[in-house]
Order: structure tokens, then C-alpha cells, then sequence
DNA sequence: CGTGGAGTTGAATACGATCAACACCGGTGG
DNA sequence: CCACCGGTGTTGATCGTATTCAACTCCACG
């Protein structure tokens, strides 16, 4: 389960089998059944995990508890609370697996120790940060300045295997809209289409 | 007018009057009149702006060319793209003077540069970092899942004198609501205040 | 099989956006 | 100094769109 890591890791930097035995040192597998929770709200980040198998998703709950999603972190992506983990403040957000999950739990100190067993792997570290603030900036803009339709195409556009594998209802969350209005925006999408063929 | 970043640097970190000097050379005092863009979307951005005196705002346009404001830096605030300073994509929003403006502009390097200056600031260029994450995160939560209503008093209670210094348009523009919403938004909480009077 | 959740569709509703009118200044120029 | 003007904020009326509620189908799963 590790190699899964491994093999995420030699493809972002230049890394040897003695450096990832090191590595795999301050790993930790995991796995979670879905509807699983791996961090609660209020509670202090102290892991960030990597999905090796299967997805997992944080969101959190409105006043009138309904959930509203802030990522998806299928196969090969990082999720966790970042500021948590960085300030030990309380968490933002819950963290659930949606499908039965393998995962790998790295703890606070992870990336911080990285570059001195990996030398140059701050990069990765700056990089991580960077697409997480890339991605959650981009939400916020979308959020305000387009409609649930343009939302919708960027997010197939950006995480099309997402796009078929997570379930409506939880997309439509994550963009904002209710699942009937989704399912209505895909059916004039579709409608679109045929014109045009 | 660097007297004014410096005294808020002195606040932050432990800083001597020779460091000040260091860090006065990296600086550019700068003014800009009501209306003047500092920064405009595709721009690769190359400083921070830091604002001594007015007040500058962030902002995207939509595609029927409606703006869509990002961020507010009146005094003693930053505000620059972080993402395009550090990585030289282009540039997401605009940045435009709301009032006449006088501030200090430092180079994509600044930050770098400070720890060298004054050891242990790094500790400061992390904390603009993440209060920035965090401010962009809780803009995003909010926007999914709280009312435009809630929005508001929250934006009251986080940044009073901004609520009154700031025209209602462009505050409405922030929340992502029209002007017109935020004004009948206004109506309903002065009544609700006067119910409990 | 049968049950429950997911997705779709329709109808009614509610809510915010839009359009329009007006009051209220703050600044400018006569 | 006052008249005028443009911009801002408020309010009302209308409109459009997303939400809500409900019914139904279709699978997946036990």
C-alpha cells in the first residue's frame, strides 16, 4: 500500500529505495469503511492523509446541518486540514471516506521532515501548498462570479473521472446547488449537445 | 510614509532601526489615485502592496463584465496575488485603488529576502501566508453554506470600520449578493434590533 | 424478491435579481 | 452661495430562477 505512495512520490521528486524506506518510516496505513470519520470539527488536525484506494471527501454543516463539501480526495490525492495541522487549531471541517478507503496517514512533521531525508523536496512541500491554494481560491471566485451551469462544466472539465464516479448529490453539494438543480442543468447540457450533433 | 510599515513590522517581529533601513531599500513608496488599477488580470504580478494611507480592493470580473470583489486592504493590510507573485502565472484579479491611495510596493523576493535581515522572520512571511489561507477558506465555507444575511453579520462583526467606510455596492459585491439585497438585508436586522429594544 | 437510496421530473413556492423611481447627499461650476 | 449633477442607497413592483415538495423509476444490495 505504500508503493502507492512511492510511486506518487518518484514521480514528483527525485527519490531513492534507501530515502523512501525512510520515508515509509513515519507512514501509517490505514483504512476506513465508507461513511467512516477520520477528523471531526473542533477537533486538532493532526495527520494528513493520502488515498491509496478509494475516496475520501471533507465538508462541513450548515445550521441546518446540511452537509456542503469542500474536496474530493480520490486515489492519489493529498486531503486534510491544513491550518489545523500547521497551528493545531480547531479543525474547520469533517473528513469521511464516501467509498471503503485505503490511506495513508502522515503525521504534522511530515513535510517538514521530507526535505532533510530528501534533499530538494521542499519543492513538493511548496508545490502542495500552492495547488491547495490554487484550488481553493478558484472555487471562491467561481463561487461568486458564475453560474451553477459554468460551475458545473468547469468541474467536469477539471475532475472528469470524478465527474462519473461520485455520486450527484454530493457533486451538487460541493458546487452549491441542489441535486434536483443539477440533474435539471445536465439535462439541458445533454439537450445542448444533441442540437449541435 | 515607511514609518508606517515599519511601525507595523516592529509589532510583529523584533526588529532593530538598522534591519529598517535594510528592509526601506527593498521598498517603493507609491501613491495611486481613486479608480487606478495596480494590477490587472494576465499581468504577471511582481510585488506585494502594503497600504500606509486609503484603501485598495481585489477583484474579478464576470463574464458579463460585473465585478466580483476578492479582498479589501485598507491601512496596514497586504494585498497583491500571492499565487501569480510566487510563481509568475498569470495574475486572477484585478487590483484597483477605491480611494486615493499612498502605498509601499516590495518585490516578489521581499519576503524571501526578510529572514536574512531579521532572523526568525520567517515566522511573519508564515503568518501573512496563513492568515490569508485562512481568510480565502472561511470565505469559501461561508459562501457555500451561509445566507447572505448570515454573510453580512459576519462581515460586520470581522470588519467594523471597514463596514462603514466601504460603499454598500461594493460591500454587496464582496458578500455576493446585489446592492438592492443588501440594503432590504440591512432593513430586516435594524428592525429585528429594534424588536428587542 | 423486496427495500431503500439515487436520480429524474413536474408543480408550486419562495427568494433574490432586475427594473424603475425617488430621496439624499457631496462636489463642481456658474 | 446656490444650482445642478452624478452617484449612492432605499423602496416598490415585477420577473426569473433555484428551491422545495412530491411522485415515480431504476438499480444495487441485502
Amino acid at each position: 500500500m505504500f508503493e502507492i505512495l512511492a510511486e506518487y512520490l518518484r514521480s514528483k521528486i527525485e527519490v531513492s529505495d534507501a530515502q523512501l524506506q525512510e520515508i515509509e518510516k513515519l507512514c501509517t496505513s490505514k483504512v476506513a469503511k465508507r461513511g467512516e470519520i477520520l477528523l471531526k470539527v473542533n477537533e486538532i488536525c493532526d495527520s494528513a492523509f493520502f488515498v491509496t484506494k478509494g475516496c475520501l471527501r471533507s465538508f462541513v454543516l450548515d445550521k441546518k446541518n446540511k452537509p456542503h463539501i469542500i474536496q474530493f480526495a480520490p486515489e492519489n490525492w493529498w486531503i486534510t486540514d491544513r491550518i489545523s495541522l500547521m497551528t493545531r487549531e480547531p479543525a474547520m471541517f469533517y473528513i469521511e471516506a464516501i467509498e471503503d478507503t485505503e490511506y495513508i496517514a502522515v503525521p504534522e512533521h511530515f513535510f517538514d521532515e521530507l526535505p532533510s531525508i530528501v534533499p530538494g523536496a521542499e519543492r513538493l512541500t511548496r508545490e502542495l501548498l500552492l495547488d491547495l491554494f490554487r484550488s481553493i481560491r478558484k472555487r471562491l471566485i467561481s463561487l461568486l462570479s458564475a453560474t451553477g451551469e459554468d460551475r458545473y462544466l468547469d468541474f467536469i472539465q477539471s475532475y472528469p473521472s470524478l465527474a462519473l464516479r461520485i455520486p450527484q448529490k454530493m457533486i451538487a453539494s460541493y458546487l452549491g446547488i441542489t441535486p434536483e438543480s443539477l440533474s435539471r442543468i445536465r439535462k439541458t447540457i445533454s439537450s445542448h449537445a444533441v442540437e449541435r450533433h
